[in-house]
DNA sequence: CGGCGCATTGAGGGCGGTCAATTGGTGTGG
DNA sequence: CCACACCAATTGACCGCCCTCAATGCGCCG
């Protein structure tokens, strides 16, 4: 059903906005290529990211049910989309209740991550926050298979990092480096490898509960 | 519809949970009176407030799709609570398709709320931080005719404002003076009396998009 | 080879944290 | 009617995490 719903595909530059704050979309768009994330401006310039996305991601499924986009979308590497009309979406709704509850699942697992992230961001020095943030993204990105042992792919600046944690980039670096240094990762180039998995996910305070991995009748 | 969706109502003492982490409900709850809010506790016994609620929201709708609680909620003041049961919902989820988008409508506002508070705990400082929530909470009661004026009874401690902040006690006074003192409000016993709305909405950034409070068809 | 973007480093400062004590309001019991 | 307990609000002193500003290093590409 999702497959036949996907009219078109898209490709976005790195660095290209995939949806403009105020935009009105007429559909949305599932990430088959790259990494993007949503974000704020405030008025004094500042950037807040709040979410990352990975391949499989619905990245404004939201938007179906919101109508007006309260965020922007950008594409942090080349990306590859699936174009699917609200239109589409709008149908199944009306004929699949199963297949819409899997949808809507999606969207509610996107606030369970959100919800994860504001206890980072409020309560988490900068050392653990940087290592959650690590650890969820390998957890997603293994699902999909974008891993390798404990490495994965990740094309990201450290200022873009610190404007996902409400970090500069300055203490991003840092903290980069005394996650090095206690040698719970590497990280050269895009290229990030987990060298102790168990002591990061305590640094993080890491559970994956929260992404609803666990298969369950819906 | 909905109405007929409720099997009961249940009272609940102020600081008495609702749902506890770990729990897997078998209804969802709306809150028809009092205060709520959900949280999450770290292992060094810090807890992070993710979103306070008031009447009106149907406070764990999302666990309708998530199954397991990653989270609890409990009461802030006494509270009254509509109880539907999943049962019903995933009937309504069946037969009315219409009704199956306006909530999960619900749950986008919701993600959209986690959003600009994760915007909030990033990249605000902590006078914004505290005059974008009562902004926020202001807009919400009015919506619901919690509000009088320019004023609105807001149930809760210093301390439960530092954990919905990622703030100390010790700040959130100190913070909450600087708001007296510039004139923008004033707080005595639970209520809050906002003295000047537009240069708090300037403090805070506030921009009511987010909250979705246009009418759309959907 | 020069330019550009990103990573890295250093110095200095401030916002917000922690610890601890005090005030004040409210309810309860004597 | 007062004494006392309890809880939230308030205040002071001190400290440290993280920020800002600014310079430097470094790899990649035309």
């Amino acid at each position: 059903m999702l497959e036949g719903a996907i009219v078109r595909t898209t490709a976005f530059q790195a660095d290209e906005d995939m949806v403009r704050e105020g935009d009105r979309p007429s559909d949305s768009k599932l990430l088959l290529e790259g990494f993007a994330a949503r974000y704020k401006i405030l008025h004094n310039g500042k950037r807040q990211i709040t979410s990352i996305h990975v391949p499989g991601d619905f990245v404004d499924l939201h938007n179906f049910t919101l109508k007006v986009m309260d965020h922007a979308i950008f594409a942090m590497s080349p990306c590859k989309v699936a174009v699917v009309p609200h239109e589409v979406l709008h149908r199944i709704t009306e004929e699949h209740p199963h297949l819409t509850r899997l949808l809507w699942l999606n969207t509610t697992i996107d606030g369970a991550i959100h919800r994860q992230t504001l206890v980072n961001l409020g309560r988490q020095a900068a050392l653990g926050q940087l290592a959650h943030l690590l650890c969820e993204l390998f957890v997603r990105l293994e699902v999909v298979g974008e891993t390798e042992d404990y490495s994965f792919r990740l094309p990201i600046t450290q200022s873009e990092l610190g404007d996902a944690l409400g970090l500069s980039t300055v203490h991003v670096n840092r903290t980069l480096q005394e996650l090095r240094s206690q040698g719970l990762l590497t990280w050269r180039g895009n290229l990030v490898v987990i060298e102790d998995w168990e002591r990061l996910c305590e640094v993080a305070q890491f559970d994956p509960v929260y992404l609803n991995l666990e298969h369950q009748p819906r």
